[in-house]
DNA sequence: AAATGCTATACGGTATTCCGTAAAGAACTA
DNA sequence: TAGTTCTTTACGGAATACCGTATAGCATTT
């Protein structure tokens, strides 16, 4: 089994538990840290050392509050560890289960693992470990498979986000439409501004703008 | 000490932990649920067994999965618990961390304390469940202290919240004016709920509906 | 060059929002 | 009872959303 292991994770609570799930793999050495940049130390000190991490589990979001970090999220701290130690394994423990999300962190960031936190997440978290360690073929959360899977997903584009983002931000199509033309993106009549948010509200199957917009922050488009 | 508490909790490891919490204060019967229904029929069946709960400790947002429950949200299962044990304590335990949403709580469903998750928030659980047993007043977290004794901070009332969802779930103000009356709720005329929206709108610095529901979606309050 | 198809744009009519003003009703005061 | 104030409701006009149809531009095909 793997013999040293840290773990991020800002919320105590989650912290703990997650320690003691791997104290029942026998792992010999288990650190855990609150913050990005006490992670990133910790493991660059490790290095130092000669005695470098074999996995990191690592929460996504981290709260922020009065110290100032330069690392504030779980991908910005695993990308700054590949730079310092490029083998490591990682896994990323997090809430977070919009399929198109954890796509990019599976070709962005070269993770091992994505495992969700859940209502079996524990058991999930171990057997991930597990079959990282056996260098076997990594199964996601059950749930997560089907979205990965789906190929039948809208691709939004970052046109559609923009759109979005304006609407949201209380703009009337009139003022996206200078906005766009301003900012030399097309389409960007009226017309095809009004098509487009229509597209988007047919797939979303929305009655109206405000609808649209409280599904989209619902799905964290926005 | 409190002699039966009930966590209602989805996140396996969080629950782990506050458990093991709770053990510390030697509270002798703790159990634990994944799901609001399970809560809530769990408090039904201590009621007629003639050993009520004493405390229950509740997450607000539940992950949605192939169950389908009729209580969703803390919120929802804490109304319906008090309506059938009025006295039961409550302490919500969330990462949410919005005031607005954290007032309407105390206001609107008369819970008994508040507790973020965060970096230390176990010992703030259990100092939260010591004040609530001495009939103490609690105190909050520290950040949200201050926020909540701001009394400058509008009243969003329930009426406010549930026509905010209405406007979210795509509803025109015509077909809310009519929901309203079939439910009883009053003011429920166009014109007394635009006016209502409106005071909304400039409360929340909002350029129009769109703009409205982005940030109260943001702020959690809807 | 002509035909085709796709996309962007233009325009018009209806619905809804947006925002005033005013009347009706209820609660309280003198 | 009459007056005052606050809340709810009514109404009207301008702005915007909503939705259909029609034209213009451009690339590809024939």
């Amino acid at each position: 089994m793997f013999n040293k292991v840290l773990v991020a994770e800002d919320l105590d609570t989650i912290s703990v538990a997650v320690v003691q799930a791997l104290e029942k793999l026998s792992i010999a050495e288990i650190h855990s840290t609150k913050y990005c940049d006490d992670a990133f130390l910790k493991i660059k000190k490790a290095i130092y050392d000669n005695a470098p991490y074999d996995l990191m589990i690592s929460d996504l979001s981290f709260k922020s509050d009065h110290r100032e970090d330069k690392l504030t999220s779980g991908e910005e701290l695993i990308e700054a560890i590949k730079k310092i130690q490029p083998d490591i394994k990682t896994i990323i423990f997090s809430i977070e289960d919009k399929s198109f999300r954890i796509k990019s962190l599976f070709n962005n960031l070269g993770i091992n693992a994505y495992v969700c936190k859940g209502r079996d997440s524990i058991e999930e978290l171990q057997t991930a470990i597990q079959r990282i360690y056996n260098n076997e073929e990594v199964k996601t959360s059950n749930e997560l498979a089907l979205t990965l899977r789906d190929k039948t997903l809208f691709e939004i584009e970052s046109y559609d986000i923009s759109l979005l983002k304006s609407l949201s931000k209380g703009l009337t199509v009139e003022d996206i439409s200078t906005e766009f033309k301003d900012s030399g993106i097309i389409p960007n009549s009226n017309s095809s501004l009004e098509k487009r948010i229509n597209k988007l509200k047919v797939y979303f199957k929305a009655n109206n703008n405000v609808h649209l917009i409280a599904i989209t922050k619902d799905l964290g488009l926005v």
